[in-house]
DNA sequence: CTAATTTGACCCTA
DNA sequence: TAGGGTCAAATTAG
């Protein structure tokens, strides 16, 4: 009985917590176009404001925001953004009591989730972003995948690198990351980072999972990483840069400063991409909602 | 010495 | 059975 209050309680505010959030990043996206809206009246701008890319970033980031905490609702993932991811430690008992390694949990193996198809269609009017046409299916445990194209690897988030693969007709090797807090704070977010073939200066990076560390970037550190990008970084020849620490990320050199030439987000966002658990708008270039306590 | 990366083996899905 | 994702021992870096 007092189990149930408790869990109604939890619920509501957690809710009401999410509604909060959604209100926000509407208001701060409706800020934003209001001040793109002035500064197409005003080119040059005042001293001191955004440009139009900065704020045409925002508002996306906004959206992509709003956009994932609702269809996580809808699809009824609320609060567990990875299913197993939470149970780092317990799959870690099961396979230390089984003795052998790659031992997987089949129960929580639930989806193979394809989507670069779906992305495909959402930028195909953009030179800048242009995708293969080759399937690339990637095996997630019930989680919110995202892609994206960029001349970094690197972000504001801790990665440890826990596998490099050769991947088949691919000139570059695949890279794995997962959370570096995956143990400690049970974060179940992982990224995978390959050249892309067309462009081999940059990186098309796959999330997969939301982080639930309290290391995750909050909107003020991503403002302020996006505000202070600089030139693009060299890109080692042989292996992957080593990942930044949160500490250190000096390049984000960001996908969405690169839209200009993409104007039909709504469009976007209508399309039926024909996968249920599609929760993302590939534009954007960071994972769209970090709910971490 | 500790932490991070590399890399071959193992396992799962299509 | 092939291809890709993950593990973990070995190696390297700080």
């Amino acid at each position: 009985m007092n189990n149930n209050n408790n869990l109604c309680s939890d619920e509501s505010v957690s809710t009401n917590k999410k509604k909060r959030v959604i209100i926000k990043e509407l208001v701060q996206g409706q800020e934003a176009a209001t001040k793109l809206k002035l500064l197409l009246k005003n080119p040059f701008g005042s001293e001191g404001s955004l440009s139009s890319q900065e704020l045409m970033a925002n508002i996306l980031r906004s959206f992509s925001e709003t956009i994932s905490i609702i269809t996580s609702e809808i699809s009824g993932q609320n609060g567990s953004p990875v299913a197993g991811a939470g149970n780092a430690s317990n799959e870690t008992k099961k396979r230390s009591q089984k003795g052998g390694r790659g031992c997987y949990n089949r129960s929580s193996t639930v989806v193979v989730h394809c989507f670069t198809r779906q992305t495909l269609l959402c930028v195909r009017d953009l030179d800048y972003w242009v995708w293969k046409e080759e399937a690339l299916c990637v095996r997630t445990k019930s989680s919110q995948a995202w892609s994206i194209l960029s001349n970094t690897t690197g972000d504001n988030y801790a990665w440890r690198k826990y596998g490099q693969k050769e991947i088949l007709n691919s000139e570059f090797p695949r890279s794995y990351f997962r959370c570096s807090y995956k143990y400690d704070q049970d974060c179940g977010a992982t990224k995978q980072v390959q050249r892309d073939e067309e462009n081999p200066e940059m990186y098309r990076i796959t999330y997969i999972g939301l982080h639930t560390c309290n290391a995750s970037a909050d909107s003020v550190d991503w403002e302020s990483f996006l505000l202070n990008c600089e030139a693009s970084e060299t890109i080692e020849e042989k292996q992957y840069p080593k990942e930044e620490t949160p500490s250190d990320v000096t390049d984000p050199t960001l996908v969405s400063l690169n839209m200009e030439s993409h104007n039909n987000d709504a469009e976007c966002m209508d399309m039926d991409f024909g996968v249920d658990s599609l929760q993302f708008c590939p534009h954007f270039p960071f994972a769209p909602s970090h709910h971490c306590p």
